[in-house]
DNA sequence: ACCTGAACACCGTTCAAGT
DNA sequence: ACCTGAACACCGTTCAAGT
């Protein structure tokens, strides 16, 4: 009743409520990422995602062995999905290692749009060993990358540089897409204003004057074409990675 | 006398101590860095902070507007660097877009492994526009980049594009690199251990028997070979930028 | 077995009050 | 003009106590 966080699923549901799943930590993570989803990382807290459930905040303590193990959990949750993709979408073995890494990358991707409240926590929370490289920071997936590119002709050598280069295009194509997306979705956690003057489009109140190339290119850059660019750089590294195995 | 955080600069330096600087806006954010350099990022509070500083948290509120102001200061800041740089070791303007390019990426690429634990910082805060893309997030930055491509010839359009793929090269490789020197740096912030077997190395206790690939190739995924392979997409990078403009 | 009340240490932030 | 004490609302987390 006090912050506009709550008000979505209002009632604490009363013991004889229908359809009150009982707590666990699955039900846990899911909640926050859906959360996150609605509000934004920064006010994910074990105090409201506990209110959220119904339940008080020290009742989490059962099933996540703290924040840390919760943050833990939610990209766990999130790349496990790349391995669900995976397995159901995509049975035939026989595609080409090129059509295999489009898939991947396009999985990824859809993760970014999906949750890209998220995709910075993805991005960089350190993964469970040094060398592994997010987005794609599952023992699962890394293994899945290698196994198909090995069997595909890759040498140990080869494969290894390619899940450096792929992981680092990924990570730079689509932190910058999801950020630009949870822009607008995460709240504002500005800097106090001060009583500036109000302009409506606050976001515009830089002074451009200065700096002409930007001012006259401005319209040029807010224009969207991730899409595209994320399709030409795929193929771009695709083709690169085919000069490799040639080599 | 509790944390292991303060203990660097202990006296909080009596009214005759010597080369007690004034308070100020530069003083605290350059304090801040210092203090993220090495304790994390997450260790940065404004509490902590003030004791850094020897004086009371309240105080940092006449220089700096709240937290979020801060961590812009410290973001503007570094990026900053960069220009000084730009003035400083390259008054050389006949130079070509490529040397430009390549001083830029590895201006970006000093800043990154010098202080890995603020690179997810200027990585992940949204700009101050939303077409600006981390890391070259800052006007100056951008301004110059887009006045020394055009007038080695450039299009509006190819500018664009370049600035596009140049930011999200170096966001990918860089995020990657600093978070691997941030990893040893920043402290824990460790999902609670439950009392597990304690193993000296806890990091490498994954069990990778089911990952036969990533088992074998764990030594050579191990191995840092992050120069070289920055060069080489560098090279990559330019090389297609150089299509672009002469197609 | 599962949840909670009360407590603790620590946050960011405000503001009247001190010098 | 500059700093602080005290206070407030909010955190994460623990643990004995309730059912």
């Amino acid at each position: 009743m006090s912050s506009d966080v709550e008000a979505d699923r209002g009632e604490p549901a009363g013991p004889g409520a229908s359809g009150r799943r009982p707590l666990s930590r699955e039900l846990i993570i899911e909640t926050a990422i859906d959360f996150v989803d609605r509000h934004g990382l920064t006010a994910l807290t074990m105090r409201r995602l506990g209110k959220q459930l119904g339940v008080e905040a020290m009742s989490l303590y059962r099933y996540v062995n703290g924040r840390e193990d919760l943050l833990e959990g939610i990209v766990d949750r999130m790349v496990a999905e790349l391995q669900l993709h995976r397995d159901h979408e995509n049975p035939d073995a026989t595609i080409g290692w090129q059509a295999y890494l489009q898939w991947l990358a396009h999985a990824v991707r859809g993760l970014a749009r999906e949750h890209p409240n998220l995709f910075p926590l993805i991005a960089t929370r350190h993964p469970a060993a040094p060398w592994l490289r997010p987005p794609l920071r599952s023992l699962r997936v890394v293994e899945d990358f290698f196994d198909t590119l090995i069997s595909r002709g890759f040498s140990d050598t080869r494969v290894v540089l390619a899940y450096r280069s792929f992981s680092s295009f990924l990570l730079g194509y689509l932190l910058l897409e999801a950020s630009v997306l949870g822009a607008r979705s995460s709240p504002p956690e500005e800097p106090l204003d001060e009583g500036d003057s109000h302009v409506p489009n606050a976001d515009q109140n830089l002074d451009l004057a200065p700096f002409p190339h930007v001012r006259r290119l401005e319209e040029q850059l807010s224009e969207d074409h991730a899409g595209a660019e994320f399709e030409q750089a795929l193929e771009d590294l695709l083709d690169r990675l085919d000069r490799f195995i040639t080599e």
